[in-house]
DNA sequence: CGGTACGCTACATTATTTGTAGCAATGCGC
DNA sequence: GCGCATTGCTACAAATAATGTAGCGTACCG
């Protein structure tokens, strides 16, 4: 029964047919190193080469196209000498992330 | 011919040799549709045929392959004859996503 | 038995990622 | 000015992953 529309709050981000705002961050989340670098942005910027570094050497072209798509969903910026950062919103989002972290810890011991 | 390999039945997770738990656990998380399938069994147990159906239709072959990784991880467990579910684990993962759906409404309404 | 649903796989086509190289623009010491 | 380093970002071929469709073998139910 899912027919809908696609009228994407933002360009291409699968799953978010359903309007649920919850598909559309799954979506744009679950593309390979979106989390990763939320993650490495959270205590200070880097400029795209440092958090390429960060990302375990992953190829310009992802990183950029991921900075591309967060900076589009305003959750990143770039400041002009600074490189990216996240936006408040942003912050908001490594917020929501703390849980998960802490669960990484149990997982990690998991048998 | 490339039968996946027993150890390890993908690439290790990436940057699980950091001793890091939360970079394997953002990696094994970035995988397309991966977020998307642990959202989808989150209230009850789906057959790989109503997942497949609730992720947008996407190919058996990667929910699959999502669904070999999860179980593995220990977050997803097959139950004969109800399909698949979260293990108390991956429940305790899906709570800890909890803040990250509210975040996703506060995100909708951006500017 | 026939029909249906299950988990799962094959495989060719398509899309995405990787890795390497490089560009234009800015800044800094000279 | 000049050379040199660093920035954000792009090109592009090769490698890898996802898609879409079909189908297998095994159950279960009539």
């Amino acid at each position: 029964m899912p027919k809908p529309d696609v009228a994407t709050n933002q360009r291409a981000v699968r799953g978010s047919r359903t309007g649920r705002p919850i598909m559309a961050l799954l979506d744009l989340l679950g593309r390979r190193w979106t989390l990763r670098i939320v993650w490495e942005l959270r205590d200070a910027p880097l400029t795209s080469r440092a958090l390429r570094i960060a990302c375990d050497d992953a190829s310009p072209t992802v990183i950029q196209a991921r900075l591309s798509e967060l900076r589009e969903a305003g959750l990143v910026e770039l400041l002009a000498g600074d490189g990216y950062r996240l936006t408040p919103l942003g912050r908001e989002l490594m917020e929501s992330f703390l849980p998960l972290h802490r669960f990484a810890e149990r997982w990690s011991r998991r048998g």
